[in-house]
DNA sequence: ATGTCTCTGTTACAGAGA
């Protein structure tokens, strides 16, 4: 079973791509952040002409996360319990009864300081809440998305630039991050690809900025990431960033990152 | 490196968000 995280940055601008990537690369499950349309909107139709089923949880201009699946996508749930928000950035589902999947855009935050940052820490507890709960059930879970944190400074191109004091690699943000895999998780593509002396990984960065050019620079960051459990972990058999798609006309400023399970 | 892309509200651009 392949499964598949991209930030598409809309769906709807986005579609082309998408549907050349399903027939290119023909993933089992693909998680979908930033679909930027309503619920309603969403085109079921050209995903189940392919042989998907889907779930969509968006909201108006902003955000928004989807599922797809060559399965059933069987009792999907919106939101993170507990946490209230009006924003649609989380969903998760079973597919056949065999692998639990979450699809999550984490707040970007804006920098630090702000009241977008509080925002961005408030749903990492929220969620770091959730995880540990999850947890309790005996079933491989794939947790994937847009994160918006580098976890370290083998994640960023230039880690002089990419320090503290930024968005996406303050402590506070990287340390979320810790304590989400602390609770039993794993990184999926840092574990296929450990850094040697933290030197960053090119092959692996899933995101490059649109305002600095940063693909034409090789100017990116390592920011979506796949995180299993332990059973989720022992199937887990290849994965990488298809890069090249960042390369396309129109792209999304976000690369798919993706994984093959045992399944 | 305040730049590029996408959205909305309104119908040629400004503002928000990333």
């Amino acid at each position: 079973m392949k499964i598949v995280t991209w930030n598409v940055n809309s769906l709807r601008a986005r579609l082309p791509s998408i549907l050349r990537y399903l027939d290119e690369y023909a993933p089992d499950v693909v998680l979908f952040q930033e679909i930027k349309m309503l619920t309603e909107m969403f085109p079921h139709d050209v995903f189940e002409e392919r042989g998907y089923s889907t779930h969509a949880f968006g909201q108006k201009t902003y955000n928004g996360v989807a599922i797809i699946a060559k399965g059933n996508i069987e009792d999907p749930q919106d939101n993170v319990p507990t946490f209230e928000d009006v924003q649609a950035r989380y969903t998760e589902a079973y597919i056949d009864g065999k692998v639990k999947v979450a699809s999550v855009y984490v707040p970007n935050g804006e920098d630090l300081g702000t009241e977008k940052y509080a925002y961005k820490l408030r749903f990492l507890e929220a969620f770091e809440s959730h995880l540990q709960d999850l947890l309790k059930e005996d079933v491989p879970l794939c947790i994937g998305g847009d994160f918006n944190i580098a976890p370290g400074d083998a994640d960023v191109y230039d880690p002089k630039r990419w320090n503290e004091k930024r968005i996406l690699c303050s402590p506070p943000e990287r340390e979320a991050y810790q304590r989400l895999l602390s609770l039993g998780y794993i990184d999926a593509l840092d574990v296929l690809n450990p850094s040697e002396d933290n030197t960053p990984r090119p092959e692996i960065f899933t995101w490059w900025d649109y305002r600095t050019r940063g693909w034409d620079r090789g100017h990116g960051l390592r920011i979506d990431h796949l995180l299993l459990n332990s059973q989720g972990h022992q199937l887990l058999k290849d994965g990488g960033v298809h890069r090249d798609i960042r390369g396309w006309e129109r792209p999304s400023d976000h690369g798919p990152v993706w994984i093959k399970l045992d399944v």
